[in-house]
RNA sequence: GCCCAGAUGGCGGAAUUGGUAGACGCGCACGACUCAAACUCGUGUUCCUCUGGAGUGCGGGUUCGAUUCCCGCUCUGGGCACCA
């Protein structure tokens, strides 16, 4: 039996589809298995061979799974809302819902070609609007919700108006931006108005003011990658820091439920640990200081330390600029220096400001506050380090133990106090004295205490005045959730005399309109300012700003449980059944992001009672990156002179890619094809003139500019699929980043026509025991690696035992119909067809697992190394069941024993049973 | 700066709880088959001053024994970054 991979691969899919092999079922008796790959955004440069690796590896945990007999739900769909159809619809007018279907037909392809064993029945979609609808609808729960810190967990808003209606805000425990505070009676004052208002506050979808980078030119609202020095990546037009009414979601309340939630979560440590950096739990307290000459609100100055402890060394304060009440606290002779310092500010991007970690600027406001024990004046600062986003948008300055603090200080020329005494020598004046370790001092009733005990004490202080209280501080932001774009899901909010509601279930999907430009209106709305008839189904006007990237992703994995349900989301019984998903996998750039947003939408989904659980991944695997090896010619500078790499040291030259298809495995360049290959290159000259061009090589991020890309399709088209499949499993653990090199795929071409070439040797007959042992050894190991995604390893063992196999004359049938199934997972193509060749019946995909029998493991005898001071010198064959005293005598009366002690008597033998020998002496 | 991961032949990588370092494959060399090439098969392939010695980024340590554990560095990759 010859290798035909092209012949196999058509055929085996075919059979596929006939048989619908990769169809989960639902309602079912088998248990279910759930793996899941993120889904892609189907870009116009369609896959390269990294993108496939971890769709790979799920495929083969999935079909392992359905070998051993479990309900295997491996679903695929597409990310397909996004920036880059948009940009290229706004550059060439088309719509982007044709160049994503376009991209989408491309990528399935792709996918397909590899065999990779998705129910296709269940694919979804994120823009289409059968889709897209429960995402709007997500978002209506979500808008009507609020999270009740009582218990923590979201809440109908209904239960909130109860509690309103019956105590106003009294009493009440709710996670909240701003101070919104009612009587029972007000409330029952208020018209809906006034009541939406103040439910704003609570929602966990809401609009609030927020800062954002915002381009007037392009009329949009740009990501801090996409502001370079103040101006937008693309244009360059400038970019000013903007408060904007905006939607947002209450990510916030969860925070403490998404770091809990981490514990039990079988994710890589790495993971767990950006994302509990991202929530970012600090503990400390808030502090209140009298604002002298300050009015209403503008008389207490609020600000959140973890280090209370050092508050008799707060020499200044400092506000955010765009703290809201700075105008207030800016005496008048300071106001013209505060303003400027504002407006500067504002037009650096966030990004900026913390990225300049070394120059220090700040402006006196020109009030103080007292502080609370020592009644001195402290004065009010603005500086740009101090964010509005985090804590209260105010620090109380405590230079000597505060490093950023401390360079103000310095800078300013303002007093630096040590209130913390250190065990080593240490002058605050130089640098701050950061260190939670210490004895407070020259700190009245603290004198004397540690840090922790300090911190205590000063906080019950503070609490006991009325000036503090301890609190819980995160890091973690509410998500701005609106994007001045087109290509998104539209938020399904109308406005009743500019109050916004939601719409009734029944009107969504609310369909993106069409317009006639993907571009803001004339004066800054939004696209979908520009539909014709943009309004409820009352009339009422729509809102025109749509979802970010993350809404539709943030709860898909649900959808592909039950992907045609009309009623629900997803059905109960659907989500009870799969439940989580049993193993994740994808890169981690969505570390954060992604998987932050989606732990979010599960959490609130469950507490509104649409399913069981509240973590949407049990066990996450971060595929690495597959990089490129880049060639690079050296062509003189200015010239069209390409010089051979060895000689390039002796001419000024220039680096330049050239695309990797023009260069063979010597790395030597072809002449012809690269001056065919653009009309820059036509002219090209050669160093030297005769002989062989030498490139340069660079391992590099794959991709398109750097012309070091491998298609997958093309390769299988070549040399098969299953050659694909393995060569990028056996390249190495598939959470490493590592190299593709084409080359290296002949070593598992031949494994593949090797095992093909084992089937004419068949017999009718019983199995040997030596090739039982084979094939136990191979169960084994296979299962093993399963556990761990060690598919790299699995490889060469199926090497290992085709070696061992052909070596023999002849291989039995049932042994070789096991290996079809061992092989299946990896190889599926060649295993279907060694299974038709064979003679069995329907397709290898269905077979069960052949039965490991711990039997064929267990050798008779050892071979153990004999080490004389930790070095071996020979080996010794003993039975299995020798005892560690008769390995021991043996090993004494082995003749070269007498040879490597050299006439020393041993000290000491160390046998390990089943092991090793040691003689020590 | 902080956090996380990693460093093993020419290359990708392998090595149960500490127990023969370099499995498997690529590449390379030689040989067989062939008119020849491809394919296929076989042998060899860590290094060196080679009856021996050294060796898993570097320097120490623990141990009968360390790629594996501990301490201190260097470098690479990724993430976060004035977070109070």
């Amino acid at each position: 039996m010859e290798y035909r991979p092209t012949e196999w691969d058509a055929r085996a899919q075919q059979l596929w589809r006939d048989l619908a092999v990769y169809r989960a079922d639902f309602p079912s008796d088998r248990e279910p298995f759930y793996v899941l790959d993120m889904f892609p955004y189907p870009s116009g440069a369609g896959l390269h061979v990294g993108h496939p690796l971890g769709y790979i590896a799920s495929d083969i945990v999935g079909r392992f799974m359905r070998h051993k007999g479990f309900n295997v739900l491996h679903p695929m769909g597409f990310d397909a809302f996004g920036l880059p159809a948009e940009q290229y619809a706004i550059q060439t007018g088309q719509h982007p819902a044709a160049t994503t279907e376009a991209n989408i037909l491309r990528y399935r392809e792709q996918l397909n070609r590899l065999g990779l064993g998705f129910d296709w029945s269940r694919e979804v979609q994120t823009c289409d609007a059968d889709y897209y609808r429960w995402t709007q609808w997500v978002f209506l729960e979500l808008f009507n919700a609020w999270f009740n810190k009582g218990s923590a967990r979201a809440e109908r808003i209904e239960t909130l108006m109860e509690h309103l209606s019956a105590r106003g805000t009294e009493g009440l425990e709710a996670a909240c931006h701003g101070k919104p505070e009612c009587s029972a009676a007000e409330w029952a004052q208020m018209n809906p108005s006034e009541r939406e208002a103040l439910l704003q506050h609570f929602r966990l979808a809401y609009r609030s003011e927020s800062l954002v980078n915002w381009c007037p030119e392009l009329g949009t609202v740009l990501a801090n990658d996409e502001v370079v020095n103040g101006l937008s990546e693309r244009g360059g037009h400038p970019v000013v820091q903007k408060a904007m009414l905006q939607w947002s979601m209450r990510i916030s309340a969860f925070a403490q439920r998404l770091l809990d939630g981490l514990e039990d979560l079988n994710w890589s440590d790495s993971i767990k640990e950006t994302q509990r950096h991202w929530i970012g739990r600090s503990q400390g307290a808030r502090i209140a200081f009298k604002v002298l000459g300050g009015l209403g609100e503008a008389g207490l100055l609020e600000v959140f330390t973890t280090r209370p402890d050092t508050i008799f060394g707060a020499t200044f304060m400092v506000i955010a600029p765009e703290h809201p009440l700075l105008s207030q606290w800016t005496s008048m002779d300071q106001k013209a220096d505060v303003d400027a310092y504002r407006e500067r500010a504002a037009r650096r991007s966030e990004r900026e400001r913390q990225a300049d970690t070394k120059s220090c600027s700040g402006v006196f406001t020109g009030s103080y506050v007292e502080h609370p024990f020592t009644r001195e004046p402290i004065p009010i600062w603005t500086s740009d380090y101090v964010l509005l986003g985090y804590g209260t948008g105010a620090v109380m300055a405590v230079p000597g133990h505060d490093s950023r603090d401390h360079a103000l200080a310095k800078a300013m020329g303002l007093p630096i106090v040590q209130v913390v005494a250190s065990t080593e020598p240490v002058d605050v004046q130089q640098e701050a004295f950061e260190a939670k370790s210490g004895r407070a001092m020259a700190s009245d009733f603290l004198n004397g205490l540690s840090t922790l005990e300090a911190i205590d004490r000063a906080i019950e202080e503070l609490q006991s005045r009325g000036l503090g209280t301890r609190t819980l501080q995160f890091r973690l932001r509410d998500a701005v959730f609106g994007r001045q774009r087109y290509w998104g899901e539209p938020i399904p909010i109308a406005y009743r005399d500019g109050v916004p509601e939601g719409l009734d279930a029944a009107e969504l999907p609310l369909r993106l309109p069409a317009v006639d430009k993907y571009l803001p209106t004339a004066d800054g709305q939004p696209p979908l300012a520009r539909a014709e008839h943009w309004f409820s189904a009352e009339g009422l006007p729509l809102e025109t700003t749509t979802m970010p990237g993350w809404a539709g992703s943030s709860w898909y994995f649900l959808r592909y449980m039950d992907p045609r349900n009309d009623r629900a989301l997803v059905g109960r019984a659907a989500a009870d059944y799969w439940g989580q998903v049993d193993l994740y996998v994808g890169g981690s750039e969505h570390a954060t992001g992604h998987l932050l947003y989606s732990r979010f939408w599960t959490h609130a989904l469950h507490d509104l009672g649409h399913i069981g659980f509240k973590e949407p991944f049990k066990r996450l695997v971060n595929q690495g990156m597959i990089q490129g090896i880049s060639a690079f010619v050296h062509r003189i500078e200015g010239g069209k002179t390409v010089v051979s790499a060895e000689l390039a040291g002796g001419y000024s030259t220039q680096k330049l890619h050239v695309d990797v298809s023009l260069v063979n495995e010597r790395n030597e360049v072809d002449q012809d094809a690269l001056k065919a290959w653009m009309p820059d290159w036509a002219e090209t000259q050669f160093i030297p003139a005769q002989g062989p061009i030498r490139v340069e090589r660079e391992v590099e991020k794959m991709s398109k500019s750097k012309y070091n890309v491998v298609n997958p399709d093309a390769l299988a088209d070549q040399h098969g699929a299953d050659a694909v499949r393995l060569f990028e499993m056996f390249l190495g653990p598939i959470e490493q980043s590592k190299p593709w090199d084409t080359q290296g795929m002949s070593g598992v071409i031949s494994f593949l026509k090797k095992s093909a070439r084992m089937l004419p040797k068949r017999q009718r007959g019983k199995a040997s025991a030596e090739e039982l042992r084979i094939l136990h050894h191979l169960i084994d190991k296979l299962q093993r690696d399963v556990e761990t995604l060690s598919f790299n390893t699995s490889v060469s063992a199926m090497m290992i035992a085709v070696n061992a196999w052909s070596a023999l004359p002849e291989i039995a049938e049932s042994t070789l119909l096991d290996f079809a199934v061992l092989l299946e997972p990896f190889a599926p193509h060649s295993a279907e067809a060694m299974w038709a060749e064979l003679g069995a019946q329907r397709s290898v995909v269905l077979a069960p697992y052949p039965i490991l029998l711990p039997e064929y493991l267990v050798k008779d005898t050892v071979l153990y190394p004999v080490q004389f001071n930790g070095k071996t010198r020979f080996q010794l064959e003993m039975p299995s069941s020798a005892s560690a005293a008769e390995v021991e005598s043996a090993v004494l009366a082995h003749e070269r024993t007498a040879h490597f002690l050299e006439g020393r008597t041993p000290k000491k033998i160390i046998v390990v049973p089943g092991r090793i020998a040691n003689v020590v002496g």
